[in-house]
DNA sequence: CGGCTTTGACCGGCGC
DNA sequence: GCGCCGGTCAAAGCCG
C-alpha cells in the first residue's frame, strides 16, 4: 500500500504530487500526429487532466518524484465509443529513474528482470529482484469514465495479475504489453468513489508502435526497441508525459467548446476539487487543473 | 496449439 | 521484527 505508484486516487500517495512547473522539455511533436497515431478522435473523447496531489498518505514519505499532470485521450473499448466520456491523467516521473524509459534494450534492467523472471526457475527469483532494485518507469494515470475496464489503446496487453485493493471494492488488474521487448505495464482499476470511472495507470513507454487500432490507425512497422538505448534522439512513443502535456493543450484548444465535464469528474480523486472551480472560460484545464499547475 | 486469463502463492517495501 | 499491502510469478484452465 505504501507503493508510491499507487494510483489509487481515493487513497493517493504523495508520489502523485503535482508538478507545478514542468521544467522539463517537451517533445515538439505535432499533437495532431499524436492523435492520429492513436486514431484518437478528439471530438469523441473528453479528456481532462486533474492533479492528484494532496498529501493523501499522512504517513507517507515525500518522494522526490517529479510529477506532472498530463492528459491522454481516453480510448473507448473495442466497442468503439460506448465508453470513455472523460479521462483524467496524472503523470509521475520518478527521479530514481530519470533515464528515458525507452532505454529498453537488452540492458534495460526492468526488461531483463522481467524476462529472466519469466523463465528462470524459482530459486533465482531473489537474486533477480535484488539486482533490479526496483527501477521505476514513468507513470501516467488516466481516469476514464467508461463501462469497460480494459480500454482499447491500440496496444495489446496480457494480464498477469489481479489484486484486491485496499479501500476499494474493485480489484486492480495488472497488464503487460505483449510485445516481448516492451516493458510497459498498465494497471486498471475502478474508482472506489465512482465505479463508472476507470483508472488506468501506464508505466513505462512503448518501444514500438501500436499493433492495431480499431479505428484505422497505424501500425507497426518499425521497432525502435533494439536501438533506443543507444540513440536517444528518437522520440519515445506514447505514453510520454510530455506528449500528453502537449496533447492536453491541443485538446484544450480544440475541444473546449465541445467538452463537457461530467459531474463525476470532480468526485474522483482526492484532489481538492472544491477548490478547483475555475471560470468557465478556462475550459478544460480550468475545470480541473489548478492554476498553479498550468504552464504560463 | 498458442495465446490469454485466472488465481493463489510468493516476495519485497514500508510503517509501526 | 512483524505484519500489512502492493506487485509479480507461474501453474492451470479456457478459448478461438
Amino acid at each position: 500500500m505504501n507503493d508510491p505508484e499507487n494510483p489509487d486516487l481515493t487513497n493517493d500517495d504523495s508520489s502523485w504530487t503535482q508538478l507545478t512547473a514542468p521544467d522539463s522539455h517537451f517533445f515538439h511533436r505535432d499533437t495532431s500526429n499524436i492523435l492520429s497515431d492513436f486514431a484518437w478522435n478528439q471530438s469523441d473523447y473528453h479528456t481532462h487532466s486533474l492533479r492528484f496531489d494532496t498529501g493523501l498518505t499522512p504517513t507517507s514519505r515525500v518522494p522526490s518524484s517529479l510529477t506532472t499532470t498530463t492528459t491522454l485521450p481516453s480510448t473507448p473499448s473495442s466497442s468503439s465509443s460506448a465508453a470513455a466520456a472523460l479521462s483524467v491523467a496524472v503523470t509521475e516521473v520518478s527521479t530514481s529513474n530519470n533515464l528515458p524509459a525507452t532505454s529498453s534494450s537488452s540492458e534495460d534492467p526492468t526488461e531483463n528482470s522481467t524476462a529472466s523472471a519469466a523463465k528462470a526457475p524459482k530459486p533465482p527469483k531473489k537474486e533477480k529482484k535484488k539486482a533490479q532494485k526496483r527501477i521505476r518507469q514513468p507513470r501516467f494515470a488516466f481516469m476514464t469514465k467508461s463501462d469497460v475496464d480494459n480500454l482499447e489503446d491500440g496496444y495489446r496487453w496480457r494480464k498477469y495479475g489481479q489484486k484486491a485493493v485496499k479501500n476499494s471494492p474493485f480489484p486492480r488488474s495488472y497488464y503487460r504489453c505483449t510485445n516481448s521487448r516492451c516493458t510497459v505495464k498498465k494497471r486498471v482499476e475502478r474508482s472506489s468513489e465512482d465505479p463508472s470511472i476507470v483508472i488506468t495507470t501506464y508505466e513505462g513507454q512503448h518501444c514500438h508502435q501500436t499493433t492495431g487500432f480499431p479505428r484505422g490507425g497505424i501500425l507497426t512497422a518499425h521497432d525502435p526497441c533494439s536501438f533506443t538505448s543507444h540513440h536517444h534522439h528518437l522520440p519515445p512513443p506514447l505514453p510520454d508525459p510530455y506528449y500528453y502535456q502537449e496533447l492536453l493543450h491541443q485538446l484544450h484548444r480544440d475541444n473546449t467548446s465541445s467538452l463537457r465535464l461530467p459531474q463525476s469528474t470532480t468526485e474522483v480523486g482526492p484532489a481538492p476539487v472544491s477548490s478547483i472551480n475555475p471560470p468557465e472560460e478556462e475550459g478544460l484545464l480550468g475545470d480541473i487543473v489548478p492554476q498553479t499547475m498550468r504552464n504560463p
